[in-house]
DNA sequence: CATGATACGGAGCTACGATTCCGTTTGTCA
DNA sequence: TGACAAACGGAATCGTAGCTCCGTATCATG
């Protein structure tokens, strides 16, 4: 709201405070564990009026699409470290980024449910940030089938495909499985054979 | 219900009408469109009352679960053809096995759903088919591993969390993705180097 | 056919979760 | 400190979707 119009003054300083609070309190109830989130929970944990959470964010996508905003800016410093780093291994930097994303993702249960339930609402929210994505992400892909690492039929476009993927192993990682495994599968299918 | 009980008498002839009227609308609601399908839904499209839908379902789940039974069933179906085919390579026979699963439930959301969503209920209705396609899938694994073609740490329970991830590829292709590009580049990280 | 057992239809009940509304409180600035 | 805009709290509202109930219609059997 206020974030939108009338930049010229500052939001008062309990507005600022309770809309971080709110971010943190919708950051824990995602990661620590429930299958369901709902507005009232994330206003009482973050001891705010479910009117205040409103405030703040027009409805659930918004804050939800902002959730997964600051996701992807973390996923995109790693990938511009990645970029950075000219010395490493093309493949080797590309994957490693791809693997701290994922562990990234592992803790943030609101980017993976957007993920897979659908949610284009939400990703409008962070759609800069997915377009920087994309630009960094292809960057590291050329590099790496320039280095004749990478399979050449592999496009930056296929990552989130792929994120999605390891979204689903992670959520079903309570029944045991390790999605470590399932990422390391696609990273040795991804690597043009020795 | 009566499939429970008194295995003696058979259901009247429209009610075993309408239970299949009502499975073959809800695969064609789940299969065609809607993110949300409900049971009113299901009822219209089946020409049935909702009432009827519950006599034969409890509820929603035993719904949704009858529905992964029967897909469980035809995985089950092409898992058996590749463990009778002895003399084919035991590989690609298990790769195909998987392609033409993960090829089936492309056609079926509601497999899907369950497969994502937790539904940890509506899989008990399929216990007995899932153990059989562990038991299945665990033939094909070890054939193709004792023939150095599957590389020795995959395991058939990784099974299950690889069909995950195709699951979400899947559900995204409506935006442009390929399902059968991660398909592909999965196997390929699990065929141990020429 | 008669008749009891089965099944059916669908209006309405219920629960639940997002969102709104408005009287009250708090921050800011002169 | 006084005054007003900006924020707040949370009870109440609204919409939705699963499910129940019961009067009615349909089978199957003698």
């Amino acid at each position: 709201m206020r974030d939108l119009l009338d930049p010229v003054r500052p939001m008062r300083a309990d507005a600022r405070r309770n809309r971080e609070r709110i971010l943190t309190a919708a950051r824990a109830l995602f990661a620590s564990d429930a299958p369901e989130v709902q507005m009232d929970d994330i206003a009482r944990r973050a001891g705010v009026g479910v009117g205040t959470v409103y405030r703040h964010f027009p409805d659930k996508e918004a804050l939800m699409g902002e959730l997964v905003r600051e996701r992807f800016r973390y996923f995109n410093e790693r990938l511009a470290e990645a970029v950075a780093d000219v010395r490493a291994d093309p493949f080797n930097a590309f994957a490693d980024a791809l693997r701290a994303n994922a562990a990234s993702v592992a803790e943030d249960a609101a980017t993976r449910r957007a993920f897979m339930s659908g949610g284009e609402r939400v990703f409008a929210h962070a759609a800069g940030e997915m377009e920087q994505f994309m630009q960094l992400s292809s960057v590291l892909v050329e590099r790496a089938k320039s280095a004749g690492e990478l399979t050449s039929d592999f496009e930056a476009g296929d990552i989130p495909m792929l994120m999605c993927g390891v979204c689903a192993a992670i959520d079903k990682g309570k029944a045991g499985w390790d999605w470590r495994r399932h990422l390391e599968l696609i990273l040795r299918g991804m690597r043009t054979p020795a």
